[in-house]
RNA sequence: GGUGAGAUAGUCAAGUGGCCAACGACGGCGGACUGUAAAUCCGCUCCCUACGGGUUCAGAGGUUCGACUCCUCUUCUCACCA
């Protein structure tokens, strides 16, 4: 049985510090009940997660199953006097309101994940917000700079002569004290937070002579693009709150390669069953892009329901491997007769007239399926379905 | 605080008085090909109903027929010194 479940636990990690800890706390589980604290923070600057965060979410749900109440922790007290990181240096402080907007998003896509019932939230503006000029310098004392320079981050960025503000060495510091604070026993993070979440052990032992949480980190998960990691400013990410048939398009369009990549880390199918899957589509029994549709619904199926992932599988069967249109689309209407560019504009599927030209020019837009070249062409009355490319739909009617 | 170097399109990075809307790379978009939006190959890549016009090379002034290129000040970054 704990067996199983450290198996579970460790599946995708690309580490972990402090096994031993792990297993006793899962024994003292298996043997009494006894729970334990498994702490993560989330930033919320942004409202939206994405499957990048879900790889964490997921791991916490493994957890929860044996016996672990999860300390959510939002970082609001980081997010009210904005992250210098790097070339976020202007990024704009957030207003409370909007972080509470932010939250009340965050946390609701997370529960589709996480068991509510075993999850606590807590934010670190609470203590943070509270510590006065002395306990933060107090808490700055148990840090050396020659410490805090072997943050890769770090390190790299003052060799290349990169800017790192001052400030920003608080914020492992302050990530850290939060373990701290809520006594965690585990803490799970990316391994980009690996210097962090080490800052949490450390600091707990400088703190009180308890023992020190045990530490599990997950691999950053791949982009689309599969060389970058999932985030929203590269936009190659899958939104939680993706529409079905977005979330489904994007899926299907990620390189085989990166496939077994979100295989391992998004499904829930077992690394078995997995295994299977690749020996078959390395003989040919089985067709990969069987194998990425499965996946596709998978994921579908976790953030909308099954019939969403059925229909999404439809609807993208009639638009790419039939190319047909799709069944809806974002529908204007205009008056008076319009010239197509601007038509394309004012549609949304086209970001300026000089883009619209060019593309009518390189025989990529459709007016009512048919490949249109003349770049002056007028739109008189009538019902009208564009297309740029071949996802960029829109419905138009000129009155 | 002093001295020196630098700031160019989404990113990196050429360009040191007109040939510059600005080489190149990456990214992005489009086309062909496919099992998909992967890989590969090809084209495009500031805006404007456009063989023309308008705004760009950190910001503000100045020199010049003409500046991304020269001068002055400002802001920011880096290096060395203190």
């Amino acid at each position: 049985m704990i067996v199983e479940a450290l198996k579970e636990i460790n599946r995708g990690s690309a580490e972990v510090i402090d096994t031993q800890r792990v297993e006793k706390l899962l024994g003292a589980y298996f043997e009494n009940g006894q729970t334990y604290t498994v702490k993560a923070g989330f930033d919320p600057t942004a409202p939206d997660l994405h499957l990048g965060h879900t790889v964490l979410l997921q791991k916490l749900a493994v957890f929860q199953k044996y016996g672990a109440r999860v300390q959510f922790l939002i970082g609001s007290f980081t997010a009210t006097i904005g992250d210098p990181t790097g070339k976020n240096i202007t990024r704009k402080v957030l207003s409370k309101e909007e972080i509470e907007k932010n939250i009340k998003s965050y946390t609701t896509q997370a529960f589709k994940i996480l068991d509510e019932s075993k999850t606590d939230i807590v934010y670190n503006d609470d203590w943070l917000g509270k510590m006065s000029a002395a306990d933060m310098i107090t808490l700055a004392s148990h840090l050396t700079v020659a410490r805090m320079l072997e943050r890769d981050d770090f390190s790299k960025r003052f060799k290349s002569n990169t800017p790192i503000a001052t400030s920003e060495f608080m914020y492992p510091l302050l990530q850290g004290y939060d373990s701290v604070y809520l006594n965690s026993d585990i803490e799970i993070g990316g391994t980009d937070q690996k210097f962090n979440l080490l800052m949490g052990r450390q600091l707990q032992k400088a703190y009180n002579s308890k023992k020190q949480q045990a530490v599990l980190m997950m691999p950053i998960l791949e982009g689309l693009d599969g060389v970058q990691k999932m985030s929203k400013s590269l936009g190659n990410y899958i939104g939680v709150a993706d529409e079905p048939n977005e979330m489904f398009g994007k899926v299907l369009s990620v390189s085989d390669e990166l496939m077994w990549r979100y295989y391992e880390l998004l499904s829930t199918k077992s690394l078995d069953e997995i295994e299977a899957l690749k020996n078959g589509v390395a003989d040919g029994s089985v067709h990969p892009k069987k194998v990425k549709e499965s996946l596709a619904s998978e994921i579908v199926t976790r953030f909308h329901s099954e019939e969403a992932a059925y229909n999404a599988k439809l609807e993208f069967e009639r638009v790419h491997a039939k190319s047909q249109i799709p069944t809806e689309m974002n529908e204007f209407s205009l008056e008076g007769e319009t010239w197509i560019a601007k038509a394309l504009v004012e549609c949304n599927i086209s970001p300026s007239t000089s883009q619209a030209r060019r593309d009518i020019k390189q025989g990529a837009v459709k007016i009512n399926q048919e490949k249109i070249s003349d770049e002056q062409l007028q739109l008189g009355s009538g019902d009208y379905i564009l297309q740029v490319g071949k996802r960029k739909f829109a419905k138009l009617k000129v009155i």
